[in-house]
DNA sequence: TCCTCTCGGTTTTACGTATAACCTTCGACG
DNA sequence: CGTCGAAGGTTATACGTAAAACCGAGAGGA
């Protein structure tokens, strides 16, 4: 006996098992409109131009809607060989910035049906426990930040497309790179202290070892070096805390030779906390200290004074970032890009008091 | 012709299609082990006691260690018909709130192989677009945050087990609610602020229409209504910007009657907001006018005063949220929980400038 | 001696979908 | 009038896995 046809249900009753037939199937809707299974998938999948007739398609349709049906994605996933699923690796989604860049990937991910699964943390790789265990195996392509970078060996096993964000361009196992213009961010703040007179500039800098950093500090040992008469005072190195950035903004505003006049910060925590060390010290923000941050996050409002700052367009990186794969997986040219950037000047920085 | 049979390599020929074999599949380890693949899925499912022995099991796993075996999520789900992810729907993944429960229901996830979809924002919902298409048809259960609560209607097509966080506890749609103290976070805060001599009281409240804000306001009248000679001198709302939470503080510290001097606010953003804007209006924080948060945000500690709040365990949330589906997912009893919380005293509150 | 377990596997099946390959009209054209 | 082709379907797979059903061999008991 191989199969019982009653009642138009059919139940297989040999081997195998079955699970209760949870929700309707394309079978099922090809049953309800007379058709067969392949047209109901023909029509679903939009490519029935010139193989099914409107009046079936129009059916088919209609029989859907009525059973509620909704292709199964695993089966789907199985017989495509893909899985319309991409892995977004962040350091910590906790920092807001991240948390943009996610959200500006799955909205461009959901206009193509693709899922994004996330890395939320650097912490997890290597150790044992793996948050995605079976999806590594079925992953159509990686984006992953910058400062995920150097954790990346871990993680591609497979030969999986791969995009990096904000990352040195020069990376070959990237299929594309999308970046901010991270250097350009800092020339525009240097530019904007120097106008503004201020000669001794000290640097927070993330203690993070990322290509991302390394153009910052670069960058601004460059501008400084251009600027007849000015120098840059030192650089302090601190995790992307408040309280890191606040005793490393200390060690700046109190160690040996000429205070310097301006603070120029790796992001806006480390700029927030130096804003704390100098308030401490005694010393007003931005009268006798300016201090300038990197990414515009809505702390860079929250304290007071309000953050001069570089603005990073966060989402517009995790979209870009996710349409560049979206091209890679398709095999389109994928270009690559570097986002322009945007000093926004707000309270945290002004003349310097000794200069003018 | 049904099959060729040729160098221990099977290739069907017709009928159908075939995508080119990307990776190694049971069948390939099975091969390369000498057992048949039934032996393989037996091994790599650890349902093997019993049924195969030691020297087999270890043929297969060194095997699938050679060839760098995974299973195929996607076949995986479709015979077990379930997906092994879950959905996390959240009102903004940037408040660091939510990637915190996020965080933890993640970490959770891993630990039980299932991946976490994110609805990350409620803009798109009940808009055209989707942004999880397919997933929606094959997801196995979905926790919601209380402030999603009144969206979940536009999500819940299939009767997907749900559990709520943060959520009125009589809801009936749901398998099981997680939730915080709120209330008695609220009570903690006001104790704080009455024994500190606080007789006139303002609430800045968010203008969200959730469970969660709900209890704050309702606890927090009938804590300073059981106070001999406190009055709540008013409420004012405002969204959950720093933006908003300023401009609703300066109404509340302007307002006609006496000035209250002390701010109890729906959350820290509105906290900091609030601080702003009694800087602005002159007014020292906290010697003048004192003001608590809620969350115990990183924002918390980044602002000059730190804010006085209350810590709300996010990640443990996250954690409990993700382990009670899991519980539903296996049929076993899902208790529910209402975790606690804790008082945090930091600068923004001291005794109040005229009492005493 | 025969019958019944248990151990250690293998064979076979289904999950739901997409699509290559096939089949059947029917109209047009030489 | 035979042939060819297009339109409009249907049939038959295969994707990779889990697991139920089956099966052979040896042990042990009556």
């Amino acid at each position: 006996m191989t199969e019982v046809e009653r009642a138009g249900e059919r139940w297989p009753t040999v081997r195998g098992t079955r699970a209760a037939p949870a929700r309707a199937t394309s079978r099922d809707v090809a049953r309800a409109a007379g058709v067969s299974q392949a047209t109901v998938s023909l029509v679903m999948g939009e490519k029935w131009r010139g193989r099914v007739s409107e009046r079936r398609a129009e059916a088919v349709r209609s029989a859907a809607r009525a059973l509620g049906y909704r292709p199964n994605r695993a089966a789907r996933d199985l017989r495509l060989g893909r899985t319309r699923t991409a892995l977004l690796v962040v350091p910590a989604l906790t920092n807001e910035f991240f948390a943009r860049v996610y959200a500006g990937a799955a909205r461009v991910a959901g206009e193509h049906g693709v899922g994004v699964l996330l890395y939320p943390s650097l912490e997890g790789i290597g150790q044992a426990r793996d948050p995605f265990p079976s999806a590594r195996a079925t992953l159509d392509g990686v984006i992953a930040s910058s400062m995920a970078a150097d954790a990346l060996t871990e993680l591609r096993e497979g030969d999986l497309p791969l995009v990096m964000l904000d990352s040195d361009p020069g990376r070959a196992e990237a299929a594309a790179t999308v970046n901010f213009d991270i250097a350009d961010g800092i020339r525009q703040v240097t530019g904007h202290l120097l106008a503004l007179g201020h000669r001794r500039i000290a640097h927070l800098a993330a203690d993070v070892d990322s290509w991302t950093f390394r153009v910052r500090a670069q960058a601004l040992a460059e501008a400084v070096r251009r600027a007849p008469g000015a120098e840059l005072t030192g650089t302090e190195t601190a995790a992307l805390t408040v309280a890191a950035g606040r005793a490393a903004a200390e060690r700046a505003l109190t160690g040996p030779g000429p205070r310097p006049t301006a603070l120029v910060c790796d992001d806006d925590i480390l700029a927030a906390g130096a804003c704390k060390a100098a308030r401490r010290l005694g010393l007003r923000v931005p009268d006798e200290v300016s201090v300038t941050g990197f990414d515009d996050l809505s702390l860079a409002t929250a304290v007071d004074p309000e953050l001069t700052t570089v603005r990073l367009p966060a989402e517009a990186v995790g979209e870009a970032g996710m349409r560049t794969l979206m091209a890679v997986l398709d095999q389109r040219p994928a270009p690559g890009a570097a986002l322009p950037v945007e000093l926004i000047t707000r309270g945290s920085t002004a003349r310097p008091a000794q200069a003018s």
